[in-house]
DNA sequence: ATATTTGTACGACATAAATCGTAGTAAAAA
DNA sequence: TTTTTACTACGATTTATGTCGTACAAATAT
């Protein structure tokens, strides 16, 4: 009964991306980040990490006064289970459909062509048929 | 004060893509439809086209006794919109990091890595650096 | 004309997410 | 040893979504 993988929101996502990359974080360190680009409250982060640590999301230990947090799902099985997720709601399942979608996107550069050929070109050898 | 573009939730986008498919339909074929796959009553099925039709996601017309509903949105527009927001917050904003991941996924069959490359080889011909 | 069917409107309820105020507890400072 | 500060816990509120039950209106059938 704990099997679900659960899918983080949006406003969990922002927490979860800040402790990809450094983790274990406090709270308060957490709160200082959002609090650049949000206005978001102490007690705000401190509740949804609270959630999220209930959801199996975060896992926390105690440090002295205050608790590290850290997370149970690493990067790119998180995003593994979003792009799933995404691409039945969205995009019927199907990859190329999404990747249409993305390779005409503005944000898509040059750039991003080659360096996504090069990865296909290293797939295909590996991966014959 | 009109110009947020509404992004559909999941239930949401199961009636666009039908209406997506042919357009319009009835909240009587919507519901037929989703009740081939999921158990749901047809005054919910109406309620989400109602909410829809007033946020700006639906249009729809008389006809008779009934309404005819139309999609505002069609189809690549709506989904370069879920992509740009699942971009941001998913994957910080990197098309490639994406890109990596639905090249790494095991939905993406190596039919669509070729039919992947052939996308992008036509766009760099197309659209010079 | 009355009854039944069909489609729509309205309101109620449940759940989840996000937000914050307030209060308690423990550590550090005075 | 008090007082202040720093974290945390708890509860309340708001908003959105999804889910229905019920009731109304119009058309069709009896």
């Amino acid at each position: 009964m704990e099997n679900a993988k659960p899918t983080p929101t949006a406003a969990e996502l922002e927490i979860l991306s800040l402790l990809w990359e450094n983790q274990p974080l406090t709270v308060k360190e957490i709160h200082e980040q959002l609090a650049i680009t949000k206005d978001v409250g102490y007690t705000t982060a401190l509740k949804i990490m609270q959630n999220m640590t209930s959801k199996g999301l975060l896992r926390r230990e105690p440090n002295g006064k205050n608790h590290l947090y850290y997370p149970v799902y690493q990067k790119e099985e998180t995003r593994g289970t979003l792009l799933d997720r995404f691409l039945d709601s969205a995009f019927a399942g199907s990859v190329s459909g999404l990747a249409m979608q993305l390779l005409g996107n503005k944000k898509t550069s040059a750039r991003d062509l080659s360096e996504i050929k090069r990865i296909i070109e290293q797939m295909e050898k590996e991966q014959p048929l």
